[in-house]
DNA sequence: TCGATAAAAATGAATATTCATTCTCTTTTA
DNA sequence: TAAAAGAGAATGAATATTCATTTTTATCGA
């Protein structure tokens, strides 16, 4: 009659190695006996807590998007200023990806390959809304370009994901200094 | 004592099959035998053009990546002025990835994964070296923030693979409109 | 111009391996 | 002591690569 008392334990083990090796090796070239050695477990014991290896990459995708928009949003308030909003989250995001660079690479990884299914990308998709809100309120208030969310997105967030992929790496190392540069040029991409 | 009449159609069937199924699928889900009936080909046919798989993607990686540099800086001449330069060299990047999408993808993949190995990819950087010139140029000058080349590269021509990766999934259309507010996007994350 | 022929190109089937998943048995726990 | 968790070994399907042949092609002596 146990329940989860160690088993989230392994879970947590399971999602660590996952990232791990799908980050180092790909996701086809893990093999689910990779995973479990890692995560000092059986095989078998991965079909206990996943139905299989896809729905084991897509929970894994949920869990790390999850954690990372909580980060990303964490204390975030609508009523301040659009800038000040942005600013924050921006900077939330950026050191997400510094501390957590496995995770933030795995997400790049997910985010441009058909590893994940469709339901589980729309699923992730839905974590950004307060970011979208934002936006929408910059554009009504005339503080931001009228740009798409997509425009927006890719000017203002993603080029994180690119610098913290050669940050992994090695080629290319961020600083404080970098931060701020980058949120420089993040902002000025997209106020008006 | 053939000497490749055939032999180009066969190897660039290939190499198109290989983008389409890579795409599709991802690396490792695709196998050979597919590529192959595809490519409308025996799968042992393969192997007069490649070592083995991971040399087959190698190559292609690097037959893409020469297509798409070439293309960006063909008639590049280093003497015009550096944002007059910058805007041509951008506007033919988004021209190709919007013909080329499904080279395009392909590359955003391959620069996303661990698909492509180490020397190979080095091999793809190199073939960037005008826009750095270019880049350098414009720091010299003063014309552009004294941002490291990653940033620049982060905020000017990266988030357009992220917009063709939207593309190619159907999230989002962009249109020449789309091209221009982009351009100016990108412009104004690097100028000084 | 024309076979003849040898090298190159191509093939389809066979091989050996890898790997996701399942099966059966053991250990833990309430 | 029974139910849940876990283990390791077995299974069966997939797949990269090689093998043994066949087909194509270019050259050359007549």
């Amino acid at each position: 009659m146990a329940k989860l008392q160690k088993s989230l334990e392994k879970r947590e083990a399971l999602v660590r190695a996952t990232i791990h090796l799908v980050n180092n090796s790909g996701f086809h070239a893990t093999p689910m006996s990779k995973i479990a050695k890692m995560a000092n477990v059986s095989p078998a014991t991965i079909y206990l807590y996943f139905e299989n290896k896809q729905d084991l990459v897509n929970k894994v995708y949920l869990d790390v998007k999850t954690k990372f928009t909580d980060y990303a949003f964490q204390n975030h308030n609508e009523d301040i200023p659009v800038a000040e909003g942005f600013e924050k989250i921006w900077k939330r995001i950026a050191d997400f990806k510094l501390k957590e660079v496995e995770e933030a690479m795995f997400l790049a990884q997910c985010d441009n390959t058909p590893m994940i299914d469709e339901p589980s990308r729309q699923e992730g998709l839905k974590h950004l809304q307060p970011l979208l809100d934002l936006w929408h309120k910059g554009k009504q208030e005339d503080i931001i370009k009228p740009l798409s969310d997509y425009l927006l997105y890719a000017y203002s967030i993603n080029p994180l994901s690119f610098l913290m992929v050669m940050q992994q790496r090695g080629v290319f190392k961020i600083d404080q200094d970098g931060i701020e540069e980058a949120y420089q040029a993040a902002w000025d991409s997209i106020k008006k």
